[in-house]
DNA sequence: CACACATGTAAGTATCTACTTACACAACTA
DNA sequence: TAGTTGTGTAAGTAGATACTTACATGTGTG
């Protein structure tokens, strides 16, 4: 009747407050799919299949549950994101998240927390978690993209000289790859336009911007 | 004490339903700045400097009040685009769009009332007045890029042949300066960076965008 | 003036919901 | 065994808030 087994899909195996592992995927999820203000706590508890005040046990508020759910998506988006890069290959690491993005993207419905958190932006602290959560997924774009653009200098060496000098700094080329899968979060919400279409816009777009070098560009 | 000025900033101009066009911008700048849910109806009507069944004579719900509200605050924005755009310019409107946009932007928290009611999708008559905002911004956008590129197509007639081909189609690339609007907006929000970093990657990648030839991009 | 009707005021209601409290029971410890 | 501590159940509370109702006060029209 003690606990031995560690981790099952039964939510009885853990006890009391160790039980936060195993109900955060279950609130998460449930703000992932409602936001933060549509989300009751009788919701969440009953998920978790247990009374409100077990979660306050574990938890001193909802908030608190929120800010947890948010960076436990983080978590999960990056691990995925990571779980699809295969560095051996010779695409670079970006360019395998872009086709996995036109591939994946809308499953994990991370937007619906961020947006929804940013209803909430006048709470310093879910501000601070969403500022937080949106430098980190800067941080390692804007390493892929370094990665990216290194590759593309060297292989470019090695046909004619001149160095390769890029339109957009790699910084805002990951911010602007953030923007663009935005976009595309919002027309899968409101159900414009195709799959096929949006994936066409995420991938083209997100191309042009790693690859678009300064002698590329139009004159004047 | 009859009402005959149509149009001053005094509240009581107009009587009872015909007072629309009074609250609405009142309404409209409240959910602005709070979003749906956290705009309570009493704080409506004191904005508005009337009970809150003044509101119910005019709008059946407040939900209604928000999707005029949304409307409301599209036109007040493609209003703003339009007035900073000079069509005798040499730019093109595109091109003083960005300018424009550079500026202006973060002024009319457009971003705010859109991220609260994408919280709201599940409701269809709001999913289906965002997906309509969206997609009229999208109209407007894409005429934008068509013009700009068709003078760039002029342009570079007179100076060698061989057709300009883009990378990415002119409705692709209006979705995609809207993303790029988007992670500005919530940059913004967020405090993250400063504004002049913010202008510049929002110009500088839309720009990018909208002139990336095929010619331009890389090799293979 | 008298009547109908629109508008303003104020109080109320029903519901929702985050969070709490009271308490029974079981297990471990002395 | 007696006491303490942790866990589960159920009910409750206090506050917020969308929306309503009752009624007084004009206001225009015959």
């Amino acid at each position: 009747m003690s606990r031995s087994n560690s981790k099952t899909g039964d939510l009885q195996a853990r006890k009391g407050t160790e039980r936060k592992p195993d109900f955060l995927p279950l609130i998460a999820e449930a703000f992932v799919e409602k936001g933060f203000r549509r989300t009751t706590t009788a919701q969440l508890a009953e998920r978790c299949q247990v009374r409100e005040n077990e979660l306050y046990r574990i938890w001193p508020n909802k908030k608190s549950m929120f800010l947890d759910s948010i960076r436990f998506v983080f978590d999960h988006v990056v691990a995925q994101w990571k779980s699809g890069i295969d560095l051996e290959a010779e695409a670079t690491a970006a360019e395998q998240l872009i086709a996995n993005q036109a591939r994946q993207r809308g499953d994990s419905r991370l937007h619906r927390v961020i947006f929804t958190g940013l209803g909430e932006v006048d709470d310093p602290e879910i501000r601070k978690a969403l500022k937080n959560l949106y430098q980190q997924f800067h941080k390692v774009i804007s390493g892929y993209v370094r990665d990216h653009r290194e590759k593309l200098r060297q292989d470019s060496d090695k046909l004619k000289s001149g160095v390769l000098e890029f339109s957009l700094s790699d910084e805002d080329t990951a911010w602007a790859m953030i923007g663009l899968g935005s976009i595309f979060d919002i027309q899968h919400e409101l159900g414009v336009g195709t799959m096929a279409r949006r994936r066409e816009m995420l991938g083209e777009s997100i191309s042009s911007l790693l690859n678009s070098t300064k002698q590329g560009k139009k004159n004047s």
